[in-house]
RNA sequence: GCCGAAGUGGCGGAAUGGUAGACGCAAUUGACUCAAAAUCAAUCGAUGGCAACAUCAUGGGAGUUCAACUCUCCCCUUCGGCACCA
């Protein structure tokens, strides 16, 4: 046999499988019977860069995927495609003055060229391209289905907008639970007085996909919109990256989506759905769900009463604690009641400099929170009817909950901050409650409520506190003074008599109070009964200790004083105390839930309790809310999918579904108008014809792609709905069987394609309420010095070139081998020889079981291959590919060992080896075939390939035989205390007993017993015996 | 700040309660060779010892267990996500 050349082998199996359409799929119909496997990659952006070895990673790990399924005989969908449109290319178009098609054209050739000679079993004749009319034709449709629905949340599902128009003529929006942006009320009269176009527009308010006005942010310089991540901090405010020109917000018309209608179902769905955890944790996060309540504040002027404020808030327990109302300066109230203020220049001239911050700017936390207050006006707090004043500060976000805020200071950390800084006062309304570990209270016993002093004394000659450490039932515990305060005692004077009486000391200064209360609950034990303190901390200085007085003798059979510095204080003292003097060094807001206190006839409620009753007593309702907010859909750029909706009379009307596609029209330059408006509004006969000149992000044509594969050329429908039925098995909630991509589209394409595929669902277009079951996430290569490949850093490594040297094979394994599929490594030059190595081995293993043509296999060769074929099946399934690659290793290194290894059992092999190393192992088995045909002799009977199918790939997945994994030794670990002493080679049939004798004769066993007979023997069958002294 | 993931030899990593370091790279020694490369064989966590062997060792500290990289609590470090969300 020859040596073994990649290349050689590699050129030829692609021409081969290339022609021979070895990995194409079969329609539903042609299926004869097989199960549908549907392995998906995220489909790439072709950029000019082309590949570096970071990219076939996941494409790697899919392929074995799809490799194996396809030998265990399903049929599998395993496709490629281009997500074209966007950014990049019109760039790249501009500069070169090229049309982007013709660069998109040039970019997936390079592409292509880079992913055939990696060996992955794409079906090339579904490849799709976004950019494609034929397939943007479906996005603009699909974008006409959602313009067409709106969402009912009564059935929390999209339904047809004719049915909405039904319902409006039948009974106007009353009653309607419907997600819109709508807030009149209107009959069915009303509804049927309309002019179309009001009706029109009313409905805009209802529709998933509606039009809408959004600040952008603008670059008059560079005369275009940017996204956020086209922009950064100047030193006067934000600037373009390119360019560094300074940006502004400027508020455009926009279309939307309204995803905010799926915030519930996109966090229900994930429930069922195999995916890293963390990503469904980021989602989660993302769409940011919160229960609480909306309020009612009404305002008052000097002269009567002029609105209401509604606030958001989860904290419905601090109501009582409101010391006044916050506006977001875009809140309508201020210019309403523009007149009512009597500091109206003051104001706005706050709000001129609050519009002038860039939404990074105002959200940065670090920054200090400014605000002014509206004179002239005052808020009612509904549950006690004080009056507070209102605040107009940039703290409070318009879009969140109602863009507007309840302040409670001392229970919230913005409000606090604020308050602060602008002198406002502060209500103590929730207690927390500190119950003692040592000495909880106990059940049954009566409650005495008594308060509490805590006095944190300090002598300012040697910067130390008092602290007493206890004897009797308290032994051990060391507190700070404290005790109680009897009646007709002030609190001051409690302090003043528990100093004395404890430390002897008679000229202590009051210095501070901690202005929070709290409670400590235990058991008073030697009384028989449970106690609740109500705590209040002090702090308290003496000079020096002149004039200390003896301490009585009975005080000092209780306790001990002594001395301590701050730190020793801060860890002795019980978990209450340590709170106490945290608070005492730095006061911070009670966050926590506890017992309501200043809260009129709520006082003891929990909070939690507390929440629900006060939002009842005040009339609020309990609403949830979410951070997600509808998505912008609509790009100031050419190269993307035009809307297909024109304006004529001033009414909106939809492209007919025969005229789709609408084509994206050429037009002279990409370059911005400089007005903000796409190019296409340059283009006389499309604003003309009153085509809208927006077009589409670029998450539209990749929120349904995974679609379209099933039925790729289909053009009366995105995809046939039996294919659809086929592919996307109900069986499941997701239809994507195994979907492999990176980390960074968490929450972008696979929350789009999430929303849209929910969508499409409730329309009855797709079988399955999510698109994709089962996500792993592929890590990121990085260069060998730990920082990403790029141009930038010029430590890219070319895949092609690594072919060219190692062979796709080698890069193969390599790429599987380097470690965890999940987690991003540095690539090793140096290390790639290992798995080149092993091929080699490879090779001349077959060289040699073509020579020997053996029918015969060592028994440990055996025992490895079966327990191999086990490995790698479960690692395969599993993501495992580092572990089965190097279980493939350990399995040569036995057959490299062995005497003889048969042409089955080494076929066996390479049918493991088929998905990480599709060539060689192709190569070989050909050979192999070829001998046996020559040879019929040789031919081995094998029962799970009856018809003999010319490749490898498509040959069938080998199965292992329990009884072959066991040897009829096994290797017992002798342990003592746990420790691990002594191995014993026993046959398998040895019983405890005689492994426990045999252990006990050991003489290394022997000297770590000393003579001791064990107190104990652990046995864990097959594995090990303990002895415990 | 909040949420999440991770921390093991010179390096990538393996082991999810039962022999820590599988497998691979690098390194060292030997064989082959005029020589080198390749290949093959052997060694390869640290400390002590001629050795048998012993002790220590999975970011640090405590705990649970006969037994902990693995479980629990606290702390440190790194990476990812969110960041005034009321």
């Amino acid at each position: 046999m020859n040596n073994y050349d990649h290349t050689k082998i590699e050129k030829k199996w692609q021409k081969e499988w290339d022609t021979k359409k070895t990995y194409a799929t079969a329609s539903s119909k042609k299926a004869k019977g097989k199960k549908p496997f549907y392995v998906l990659d995220m489909f790439p952006y072709p950029s000019g860069a082309g590949l570096h070895v970071g990219h076939p990673r996941g494409y790697i790990g899919s392929d074995v995927i799809a490799r194996k399924m396809r030998m265990e005989g399903y049929n599998v969908l395993h496709p490629m495609g281009y997500d074209a449109f966007g950014l990049p290319a019109e760039q790249y178009a501009i500069q070169n003055n090229i049309h982007p098609r013709k660069a998109v054209e040039q970019n997936v050739k390079t592409f292509e060229h880079q992913l055939s000679i990696l060996g992955l079993s794409y079906d090339w004749s579904r490849k799709i391209n976004t950019t494609d009319p034929e397939y943007y034709k479906w996005t603009q449709w699909i974008f006409e289905k959602i313009y067409e629905s709106w969402f009912d949340t009564e059935k929390n599902s999209a339904r047809p907008i004719a049915e909405l128009v039904a319902l409006f003529e039948k009974r106007g929006n009353v009653g309607i639970s419907a997600c819109s942006s709508n807030t009149q009320l209107f009959s069915a009269k009303e509804w049927l007085l309309m002019s179309e176009m009001e009706k029109q527009n009313t409905l805009m308010q209802y529709r998933l996909a509606y039009e809408g006005y959004s600040e952008v942010n603008w670059c008059p310089e560079l005369g275009t919109v940017l996204a956020n991540d086209e922009i950064v901090d100047g030193p006067n405010g934000p600037v373009s990256e390119r360019g560094g020109y300074p940006v502004e917000k400027k508020t455009m018309r926009q279309w939307f989506m309204r995803i905010t209608a799926y915030a519930d179902r996109l966090i229900s769905g994930l429930d069922n759905l195999d995916w890293p955890s963390h990503i469904k944790e980021i989602q989660k996060n993302w769409i940011g769900k919160s229960e609480g309540a909306e309020i009612e504040f009404k305002v008052e002027s000097v002269k009567s009463k002029v609105g209401t404020i509604k606030v958001f808030t989860t904290r419905a327990d601090t109501l009582f604690g409101v010391t006044y109302v916050v506006l977001a300066p875009e809140h309508p109230l201020i210019s309403n009641l523009k007149s009512q203020i009597s500091n109206l220049t003051e104001v706005e001239q706050y709000l001129a400099e609050a519009k002038k911050k860039d939404d990074i700017i105002r959200a940065s936390t670090d920054k200090e929170k400014s605000g002014v207050e509206l004179k002239g006006i005052r808020a009612i707090n509904p549950a006690n009817g004080e009056e507070v004043p209102v605040w107009v500060a940039d703290y409070v976000l318009p879009q969140y909950g109602t863009g507007a805020v309840m302040a409670v200071p001392a229970h919230d950390e913005r409000d606090f901050a604020f308050a602060k800084k602008y002198n406002l006062p502060m209500k103590q309304v929730v207690k927390p409650v500190f119950i003692d570990p040592i000495n909880p209270p106990r059940f049954g016993l009566s409650e005495v409520v008594r308060n509490t002093v805590y006095i944190f004394l300090k002598n300012k000659q040697t910067g130390l506190y008092a602290l007493l450490r206890w004897h009797g039932t308290l032994e051990g515990i060391t507190t700070v003074v404290m005790g109680g305060q009897e009646e007709g005692e002030t609190r001051e004077e409690a302090c003043l008599k528990e100093i004395k009486e404890e430390t002897g000391l008679v000229n202590a200064c009051f210095v501070k109070e901690m202005p929070w209360v709290s409670d400590a609950k235990y058991c008073a034990s030697h009384k028989n009964q449970n106690r609740l303190s109500i705590s209040y901390a002090y702090l308290y200085e003496i000079d020096s200790l002149d004039g200390q007085i003896l301490v009585s003798e009975e005080e000092k059979k209780l306790a001990t004083l002594y001395w301590g510095t701050a730190e020793e204080l801060a860890k002795k003292v019980p978990e209450h105390q340590k709170y106490l003097w945290a608070q005492l060094c730095v006061v911070s807001p009670v966050l926590n839930d506890g017992l309501l206190m200043n809260s009129g006839k709520f006082d003891g409620l929990s909070s939690e309790e507390a929440r629900e009753k006060i939002t009842q007593s005040v009339g609020g309702r309990i609403v949830t809310k979410f951070k997600l907010r509808d998505a912008i859909f609509a790009r100031q750029r050419y190269w993307g999918e035009p809307i297909p909706l024109f304006t004529k009379d001033g009414i909106i009307h939809e492209v007919a579904e025969k005229k789709l596609p609408l084509e994206l029209p050429n037009v002279k330059s990409y370059e911005p108008t400089g007005t903000g408006e796409s190019p296409l509004a340059g283009v006389a006969s499309w604003v003309k014809a009153g085509y809208e000149t927006n077009t589409m992000p670029g998450w539209a044509g990749s929120s349904w792609y995974f679609l379209r594969y099933a039925d790729p050329k289909n053009k009366k429908a995105f995809a046939d709905k039996n294919e659809l039925d086929y592919w996307f098995d109900k069986k499941n909630q997701g239809g994507v069987d195994v979907y492999v991509g990176g980390a960074e589209h968490s929450t972008g394409h696979l929350l789009y394609s999430r929303f849209w595929h929910q969508f499409l669902f409730d329309m009855g277009f797709v079988p399955t309420p999510e698109p994709f079951q089962m996500l792993r996430n592929q890590g990121m290569i990085l260069a060998s010095d730990g920082r990403k490949m790029s141009k930038r850093w010029g430590n890219v490594i070319n895949p092609d070139d690594i072919v060219k040297t190692y062979g796709a094979d080698t890069l193969r394994l390599y790429e599987m081998f380097i470690g965890p599929f999940d987690s991003s490594l540095p690539w090793q030059t140096d290390s790639i020889i290992g798995p080149r190595r092993f091929i080699e081995r490879v090779w001349k293993m077959g060289a040699r079981v073509l020579e020997t043509k053996s029918k015969t296999t060592s028994a440990d060769a055996e025992r490895a291959i079966h327990f191999a074929i086990k490995k790698v099946s479960e690692d395969i399934a599993s993501f495992g590919f580092n572990t089965a690659v190097s279980a493939m290793m350990i399995c040569l290194n036995e057959m490299e060992k062995g005497e003889t290894i048969s042409i089955a059992d080494f076929k066996k092999f390479l049918q493991l080896l088929a998905p990480f190393a599709p060539y060689v192992s192709e190569e070989l088995w050909h050979e192999i075939s070829n001998l046996e045909s020559r040879n019929s002799n040789l031919q081995i009977q094998d029962t799970r390939n009856e018809i003999q199918v010319s490749s490898i790939h498509l040959s069938g997945w080998p199965m292992f035989d329990p009884a072959k994994l066991v040897s009829d030794t096994m290797t017992i670990v002798v342990s003592v205390n746990g420790k691990p002493r002594e191995h014993l080679t026993v046959a398998r049939t040895a019983t405890q007993k005689d492994i426990e004798d045999m252990a006990r004769q050991s003489e290394k066993v022997q000297t770590f017993l000393q003579g001791v007979e064990p107190k104990r023997v652990i046995y864990v069958p097959e594995k090990l015996i303990n002895f415990v002294l």
